[in-house]
RNA sequence: GGGGCCGUGGGGUAGCUUGGUUAUCCUUGUGGCUUUGGGAGCCAUAGACUCCAGUUCAAAUCUGGGCGGCCCCA
């Protein structure tokens, strides 16, 4: 089945979404699908607070004349801004923009706080909604208008070398983060003409869809000087005189949500990393009239609940009905319990993915479990990983000019014309690799990086 | 940015070419019977022509526009 009619029926049958609201480019969060976002986002909030992120919340609304201050970034994205422009039936003297992204009313206020070197860094973040004016096809979780779940953290430093080492670290959580999820990514630097509107630099975190377009799930952007000088954050350095701020920020959105459904799924539907799934286990009993089995799974779920998000269940229907029901939300593992079960003082546990079925001593079943989602885990990872590889071909400029449905490795010196070039054949050049190899330019044969190009969302 | 396709119960659809009585089928929901190791079955019941305008004696069906969805190309 292609992927864009998978992706919706996974959506929708594994009750993450609800696409059917009735304005373009928003959608509703089920329960289900809440409680994924709520785990995914709990462990980037770990991993930016152990890092020494303060998180904080701004206002929705920015000023118009606050969102016109830097030029590039203005003009980058100008054209997807949301504008309020009336007050009830009364027009406001003074239009709010909607929030694309939170420079704009974040580093007004950053400008307040920063008076000395003391107060450097700093390092804030905040999950909240933004809103774009997307002209192109909207799809939910990957196109949106309004992105439910923007996690924007926004950095200043005292150097330029602060700032740069504040890249490497926010690299560093960002990998963790998708580790986590099993989600492979690229690293690259993203061509020059593509960065991040008013930044130095901007390098991203891409997946493949399989589909074999590429996504960009995460980015991370070195601002420079180019902000503070436009917000006037500067502070009094030791030597008594002012100098701007070096900023970073960097941005991970609902997209990872989507990388992990759409990377991990098959014909059934999701199938969701443990450390993630709403539902991590699911005891089936397969007869709810015969008490003895229905004790036996009320006794698991007991022995288990405090380790592990369980869930018994009890509805009077077949249990072949309930094994599709839980597989289409993600579920990584069953509990079988029947007749066989109870004589033999074994479970037995079908991982989710995998026709076969293995019993499992009653005995330090926790235990035995929290094996069998470690050793998924880590499965699952591997296989995504081998999978996006898969999905890469070495290529030469020829195949750029005729491309199949590939994401293509290719040599760039850098240039801009020779990546223009690379782009011809419609296809976009997504970036060199960061830490990756030395190869010669593909259209030019000058010194070159490895880089990627390809369909992209 | 350019081009194409489509909109019928909660979901998926037939009907539209050639306008005409009660709008098809599957699924889902509800009540019951029955059944339980991979989506069971039976009975009963509920639920739809995207919106606005136009043509017409008559519009799901024809025309125009809005809104929404999908696909391809750049």
């Amino acid at each position: 089945m292609d992927f864009s009619r998978w992706f919706k029926r996974a959506l929708e049958q594994g009750e993450i979404i609800d696409s059917r609201y009735p304005v373009k480019g928003t959608y509703v969060w089920l329960p289900y699908g809440f409680r994924l976002r709520n785990l995914v986002i709990g462990g980037l909030r770990e991993l930016l607070d152990e890092s020494d992120h303060d998180e904080v919340l701004f206002p929705t609304l920015v000023p118009r004349d606050e969102f016109m201050v830097e030029e590039e970034h203005v003009e980058g994205l100008g054209e997807e801004v949301y504008w309020v422009t009336k007050g009830g039936s009364k027009d406001l003297e003074m239009p709010l923009a909607l929030r694309p992204t939170s420079e704009t009313s974040m580093y007004p206020m950053l400008s307040l706080w920063v008076r000395s070197h003391s107060d450097l860094p700093i390092k804030i973040y905040q999950i909240v909604s933004v809103f774009r004016y997307e002209t192109k096809h909207t799809r939910p979780l990957i196109r949106v208008r309004e992105l439910t779940t923007f996690k924007e953290a926004h950095t200043a430093h005292a150097s330029a070398e602060n700032a740069e080492a504040q890249v490497g670290e926010a690299i560093s959580i960002y990998s963790n983060f998708f580790d986590r999820l099993c989600v492979p990514y690229l690293i690259m630097k993203r061509p020059d003409w593509d960065k991040f509107p008013g930044a130095l630099y901007t390098i991203t975190f891409d997946t493949i869809f399989p589909d074999r377009r590429s996504v960009q799930i995460g980015t991370v952007h070195n601002l420079g000087q180019n902000f503070s000088r436009s917000y006037d954050i500067k502070y009094e350095n030791k030597e008594g005189s002012w100098e701007y701020a070096y900023q970073t920020c960097y941005g991970i959105s609902e997209r990872a949500i989507a990388a992990v459904i759409a990377i991990h799924g098959d014909t059934t539907g999701m199938i969701l990393p443990p450390r993630i799934a709403p539902v991590q286990i699911v005891i089936v009993p397969v007869d709810v009239n015969d008490p003895t089995i229905m004790e036996t799974c009320g006794s698991e779920e007991k022995e288990l609940k405090d380790e592990v998000r369980i869930e018994f269940d009890e509805r009077d229907i077949r249990p072949g009905a309930k094994y599709y029901y839980w597989e289409r939300r993600g579920v990584p593992l069953r509990l079988e319990v029947g007749p066989k079960e109870i004589e033999s003082g074994e479970i037995t546990v079908v991982r989710r993915g995998e026709k076969k079925r293995q019993k499992m001593p009653i005995e330090g079943l926790t235990k035995s479990l929290e094996k069998v989602m470690e050793e998924m885990s880590a499965d699952l990872r591997k296989k995504a990983w081998d999978e996006m590889e898969k999905r890469i071909r070495d290529g030469k400029l020829e195949d750029l000019a005729n491309p199949k449905d590939y994401i293509y490795r290719v040599g760039w010196c850098g240039k801009e014309d020779c990546g223009l070039k690379m782009e011809e054949g419609g296809l976009k050049l997504l970036g060199s690799a960061v830490n990756g190899k030395k190869v010669k330019c593909a259209v030019c044969g000058d010194e070159g990086m490895e880089s990627y190009v390809g369909r992209s969302y």
